[in-house]
DNA sequence: CCCCTGCGTAAGCAACTGCTTACATAGTGC
DNA sequence: GCACTATGTAAGCAGTTGCTTACGCAGGGG
């Protein structure tokens, strides 16, 4: 991805790494600091703070000065655009392939299936 | 990313880009041929046909064979996967500033056991 | 048969990612 | 002021992406 200046093309690449998604599921429990939320992980804290800057970037996260840590939270909101994508293309391709399904049964029923 | 093995990750891959939206856009009309699908965009046939790689790879469309041409179809229940990590997480984001109330309000109650 | 079309793939290149280790910066407490 | 903690940032490296051009292979038609 040449630098993606698409806000949905930032949200859908933040969300395509399992550590940014693991980072978000341990938000869903709440706010943590950096360090909270680096621990678990294998890599580096600057790993960790590298990829928080992409789903701030993609506005999935916020990160907020509380003294001398810094606050990590959700940004629900941030999921509504991927969220309205997803939902709106994958009902448009169900729909269209009960349209199918319908147009395939009135031609099963003028052709005959006799296929091997 | 590191070549992504998962197929969450796979699919929020071939999401983050737009000229692979914008096929998908066009496939949700129906079924073509790669020249078809690449006429449109400024880049080169086998980019595309690269792109088509990730798509398929991500299990989003599929391509087969018809004589000379390849016809492109979406594979709608692709999208399935992504959609309910969406779905879930952003109604957890949400709901959770709804259950905070009430999971303080268990909590200065004491423990209460009081679910199903 | 030969040639043309449609498409995938290989090679090569600039740009980006993701990780690391250093270092810089901001706040806390003595 | 000084040290310590918590975090961001810069530099450097291996690996990946995405594009291009050139080529290979399958199918259709003379």
């Amino acid at each position: 991805m040449p630098i993606a200046t698409d806000p949905l093309s930032r949200i859908f690449f933040a969300l395509a790494d399992p550590t940014r998604r693991a980072v978000l599921e341990r938000l869903a429990g709440g706010p943590q600091t950096v360090g909270e939320l680096a621990a678990p992980f294998a890599v580096s804290r600057p790993a960790i703070s590298q990829h928080l800057g992409v789903l701030e970037d993609a506005g999935l996260i916020e990160r907020t000065r509380q003294g001398q840590w810094r606050s990590c939270a959700l940004r629900p909101e941030g999921l509504d655009d991927a969220e309205a994508w997803v939902a709106e293309h994958r009902a448009a391709w169900q729909s269209r392939f009960d349209r199918l399904d319908e147009a395939l049964a009135d031609l099963t029923r003028g052709h005959d299936a006799s296929e091997a």
